[in-house]
DNA sequence: CATCGATTGTAGCCAAGGCTACACTTTGGA
DNA sequence: TCCAAAGTGTAGCCTTGGCTACAATCGATG
């Protein structure tokens, strides 16, 4: 679902609506990672290990499917695993799957000062999340000190 | 990127948190739909037709790629199109449009009213809009008349 | 120590949503 | 009127993210 090679090798004046439309699309690519990469850290926090069936049952996916994602977050260099022995973060999953839990957690309870229910909050939250720029986490952030604190 | 045939026959026990993240996929399924729909309707009342290079031109993609997800709009009984004629909503994607246009204003509104700076919140919403539920929507509305009103 | 069930991995299929390349209308201007 | 540019459509390819089916491995238990 990304560019094969290079895209756009001429785009003049390429229109703001089309740049806004792009950032989504991409960030639907990274969208799949990053709850991988949250879900494993989660897994080997609670229980000590990762694994693919276990993976694959929290995200409501089929087992290969998972193993699939798997090979993809190896390839990508976020995990790293040997066969039949459940997988691991490398140091940048690791730093990944801790920025997209605080995002996550800031998206949740921005959702829920504006008057979300907490399951919907929580529900949403997982597909907002990751269209959330730094920008607007900040805008949320401050939002939240503002009135809480 | 659907179900090819009716997945997941027996699922006992599901976990609350795969069908979250299940209804994020089945979300995103519907997105590029949802935005065709709303520009189509868009071009239609600014310019009195919607052509298929239009089209990809505020996408950002290529003609091909918006033609070939304009026979999906077909498919699905959303638009309606005769070749060289430019396309056209029909009953069910007028609806569609109306109630993505709203959402995103909507949603728009309240990025900006908890902070978010004009550009950034027309960005995200882009990528937002389409994961807000009926219950987040409406707790959007109330929070920003109860601010606003 | 053999074997059975659960887990893991592999292969192959599908649809969506990208792309380029090429062919065919349409249409406006010379 | 005719012809070239712009727009449209088709074909074919790719990757992602689903799935099922089958093979291989592990582990626990008899």
């Amino acid at each position: 679902m990304k560019d094969p090679g290079e895209a756009h090798e001429a785009m003049p004046a390429e229109p703001t609506q089309a740049r806004r439309f792009g950032k989504t699309r991409v960030a639907q690519a990274s969208a799949l990672l990053e709850d991988y990469a949250e879900l494993i850290a989660d897994l080997i926090a609670s229980g000590g290990e990762a694994r693919p069936t276990d993976i694959a049952r929290r995200l409501g996916v089929s087992h290969a499917t998972a193993i699939k994602t798997i090979a993809r977050l190896k390839r990508e260099g976020l995990a790293t695993s040997r066969p039949y022995r459940g997988v691991f973060l490398t140091a940048a999953g690791e730093a990944l799957a801790a920025r997209v839990k605080a995002r996550h957690l800031l998206v949740v309870a921005l959702l829920q000062a504006v008057g979300v229910p907490g399951e919907a909050a929580e529900q949403d939250a997982e597909g907002i999340e990751h269209h959330v720029s730094d920008v607007t986490l900040a805008a949320f952030s401050a939002f939240l000190k503002r009135r809480e604190g």
